[in-house]
DNA sequence: CTAAGGACCTGTCGGC
DNA sequence: TGCCGACAGGTCCTTA
């Protein structure tokens, strides 16, 4: 489900309902995830001090460590009463008072960690830089293109690269800078990678403006959908016509993973 | 070092 | 209506 927009609407819809609240209860219900949920009990009492995104890792901040979250490809969060009733995989509830924040994941690709030290935490320590930063630019992908045979769509979606950029964005950024997804990543001249620099970011924080982009099942934190989708340009429209040159638009298999693109504008 | 492929999960959708 | 395969927003790990 979430990429970077979907992940930083998250932590902006979650932040004013914790920052500042006392822990009073966790209860973990599922607690098989990627990795098994730790014991959480030394939160009891705790004062939440910030929420802070890495990537797309949540990093709820308390003055003796940090509670990592990721949603992975179908977890969501919501803040609600803990009297409400929870559903089927509902993995654990942060109990603030009368409220929760309660972590919801059918597949199980997400996590929660805890660390004293979250950015040196193995998941995070070695990420690249975050994509909206100004140490993502040209020079920066140029720097890690050089030499290299794989597929432009690869080398943006992977996270020593730059970090934040999922399937969804990758495919449209690609599409606004008018390169070919499976592009060999160390033969594009830096104008045009500087160019695909400028079109994540765009798509980026605009997506992020719109509250996300909602395939079927994302929703923010008070359980409203994101509306980044209407303006999808490539994403999910194979067959249909370009906007921009009324091509059909094709998908391909690149590096495992279903790339849309039109044939006439990308290259 | 790079690159490629499998693995981890459940839910939904389309075709027969 | 029911079954079965394909596919889905993400990493992580092993192998070559």
């Amino acid at each position: 489900m979430p990429e970077l927009p979907e992940v930083e609407t998250t932590r902006r819809g979650i932040a004013p309902h914790l920052t500042g609240q006392r822990v009073s209860d966790c209860v973990i219900r599922q607690p098989r995830l990627r990795w098994p949920i730790p014991d959480l009990g030394h939160l009891r009492g705790r004062v939440v001090q910030g929420v802070r995104r890495r990537a797309k890792y949540l990093l709820i901040d308390f003055d003796h460590g940090t509670l990592i979250i990721h949603l992975g490809m179908s977890g969501s969060l919501r803040v609600l009463p803990c009297a409400n009733p929870p559903r089927q995989h509902d993995h654990f509830d942060l109990c603030l008072g009368k409220r929760c924040l309660r972590m919801h994941d059918p597949r199980r690709f997400g996590a929660v960690l805890w660390t004293d030290d979250a950015l040196q935490h193995p998941r995070l320590r070695g990420l690249g830089p975050e994509p909206l930063s100004d140490a993502f630019n040209g020079r920066h992908l140029q720097h890690h293109a050089r030499g290299r045979k794989t597929a432009i769509k690869n080398l943006i979606m992977n996270g020593s690269v730059v970090v934040g950029v999922g399937n969804i964005y990758a495919s449209e950024a690609l599409f606004m800078a008018g390169i070919h997804p499976q592009r060999a990543s160390g033969r594009i001249a830096l104008p045009r990678l500087e160019r695909l620099s400028d079109t994540i970011k765009h798509v980026l924080t605009h997506a992020i403006e719109r509250g996300g982009t909602t395939l079927r099942d994302f929703l923010n934190e008070s359980g409203e959908p994101g509306y980044f989708a209407q303006e999808l340009l490539v994403y999910g429209r194979a067959g249909e016509p370009c906007r921009q040159c009324g091509n059909l638009i094709l998908t391909r298999q690149i590096g495992q993973r279903a790339s849309a693109y039109c044939p006439h504008c990308q290259h």
